[in-house]
DNA sequence: ACTAGAATTGGAATCGTTTCCAATTCTTCT
DNA sequence: AGAAGAATTGGAAACGATTCCAATTCTAGT
């Protein structure tokens, strides 16, 4: 049915080995030859068999992307973007993006091992790694290439696993200086999901911001949040019924503040006028929520070009040391029509 | 290197066949040998090559999803909700997705043609489908199996090509009927790009609703939109430019609605009590957004199940009917406390 | 013209499955 | 017990590429 090597072999009136080396750079082939053979081969609209080029190759140009369609909120536009750094740059570099999903965590460890071992992909792209996160775990013990987008254990030297990361430390003293400079001196703080491991560098950044303007920390500014706007919504909640609340509120990503946003609203009060308000992410709806969303912001198509790159690299078996990205600050309104007297 | 078929028939002192037998539902093999060799697949770890499987079988089961990373604003959320679905429910049914990126229309065709000829993907899932779409040609000429979402023609039978698609028409009508019932008379209507299928469908439900309530068309409150929000914004200030001004807006995405809703505001006036306005997908910042958006609910997680189950269907040879899905209107504030004298 | 060496070419062996047919073993019936 | 038929089992052939080695053709130097 299909166009093989074969066929083309013999409307060429060569040999299988020599359409091979056509086909694969063409070293080694007299130019006649090779044109002709590359004639053919657009005549009959050949295109090599992926599966028994992988079979014999035992390699694949295949990279996997493991998919937690439970647990991040599914709608984020985080990921989509993402998705689109890996599949541009995948695409450019020739190689296939294959999505898994996982809808139970428990089964992340099985997919991993099926993608591995039946030799579906070559590599592996892991998000929202966690503490002591058994897929890493996995990786690193089959010594199969992966790359992580967040780090993967705080202790260890940054090198020694591969991963691209934002620096969420700085990026939530930048933040924290923004609004200390404009005189906020209770400031909320809400986290993503407690295992990532972002959580506790973003945090971090929180504490270090205090301590360096010489601000106490009240630990009820701190709310445990998640990754979507509900939970947004929630810790805002929490934090509105302080006495007195927080000027100003930190939230780990965009969809978060959006769910806060609500909640402030609910309370009667204006976004940016009564109470600042800072996300993480800059998606792109940030720009356009009313107030602007004054964020945070990480290059995620960059992002998952980079992790591509890496991952490409480390999958013909070169080493690469892991890279950390600043993020910068995008201030638009949610944080510039702050008064400082509100009448609370 | 990897545990071979072969390694577990020596292990399980079995022949290679038996092992496959056991491998692919056991059929025809006693129950203890069956159980002998199930362990020693545990045992070793074993997972069938996904390639020699393929190779042999000369089928795959992949599904491919051509994602135009240019084209569509690639933070939509619409794409990343769709995704999952396509994720969950291929991963259900044991199907791998590979997402192929074609950051340039050009290179779609060649996109579809490797992926086809070269035996990646044994089934193509389209979306944005377009008037004479020539994705749609190549893949009938072939014969080869897909399921597009959104229809493909309107002329030809709905069941002479596979696809899923909501009803735009009736969905709009919906809006439409609503805000007419709240006392609008001069209603903007906001486009998707010209090109796509369902801006066709969503402007005709336009139409009949002004002419069932015998209302006439200004052809000025029709303003062709985009896929970003900046294209909504740039839309809906055409339309707050006119004298007078359209008291409510059906837009054919949330991601328009944000759009226009920011435009609307920056004119001075309040969305939901100046200004109607209406989305269409209900993504989930629908929800959240100030005020929470009135908008066409698209189920766009079960579309994309309902999209993978149908082509797992064709790429067995079945035949399948084409699904048109019944949208929902979800009404929320932006439609809800519109006063009907406004002091324009 | 002859030959050494380089450049080009052909094709067998191989990758790890599935599938089919023939061989073997087990049942059941007379 | 013996035979017919059913149930199990083993393994060769094939899928379509790559790769390597041997064979052939070319080139250039004498």
């Amino acid at each position: 049915m299909a166009v093989t090597i074969t066929d083309v072999a013999k409307r060429a009136d060569v040999g299988i080995g020599t359409v091979s080396r056509v086909v694969n750079g063409g070293t080694n082939v007299s130019i006649s030859t090779r044109n002709r053979v590359e004639a053919v081969m657009r005549e009959l609209g050949y295109h090599p068999n992926a599966h028994a080029r992988n079979l014999k190759r035992q390699s694949v140009a295949t990279i996997g992307f493991l998919f937690m369609s439970g647990q991040r909120q599914m709608s984020d536009p985080f990921f989509s973007t993402l998705m689109a750094g890996l599949a541009d740059a995948a695409g450019e570099m020739n190689h296939d993006l294959h999505v898994a999903s996982c809808p139970h965590a428990e089964h992340e460890l099985a997919t991993l091992e099926r993608l591995i071992r039946g030799n579906h992909v070559g590599g592996i792209v892991l998000t929202d790694t966690r503490l002591e996160d058994p897929r890493v775990g996995l990786l690193q013990e089959r010594a199969f290439p992966y790359v992580a987008f967040g780090r993967v254990s705080a202790e260890a030297e940054p090198n020694a696993l591969p991963t691209v990361d934002i620096d969420g430390h700085a990026g939530v003293q930048q933040a924290m200086r923004h609004l200390i400079a404009q005189g906020h001196r209770r400031i909320g703080f809400i986290t993503l999901p407690v295992q990532l491991m972002c959580t506790q560098d973003r945090l971090n950044g929180y504490l270090g911001a205090l301590q360096a303007a010489d601000l106490p920390l009240h630990e009820a500014l701190v709310i445990l949040g998640g990754l979507s706007e509900d939970e947004g919504r929630r810790a805002a909640e929490q934090l509105m019924a302080l006495s007195p609340p927080p000027t100003a509120i930190v939230c780990c990503s965009d969809v978060l503040a959006f769910g806060a946003a609500r909640a402030i609203e609910e309370h009667g009060l204006s976004v940016g006028q009564d109470v600042a308000l800072v996300g993480f992410d800059d998606v792109s709806l940030a720009a356009h929520a009313s107030p602007p969303l004054t964020t945070v912001r990480q290059p995620i198509y960059e992002i998952g070009r980079e992790i591509v790159h890496m991952l490409v690299q480390r999958m013909r078996g070169a080493i690469t040391t892991s890279k950390l990205i600043e993020p910068t600050l995008i201030i638009r309104q949610s944080t510039t029509q702050w008064k400082p007297t509100p009448l609370l």
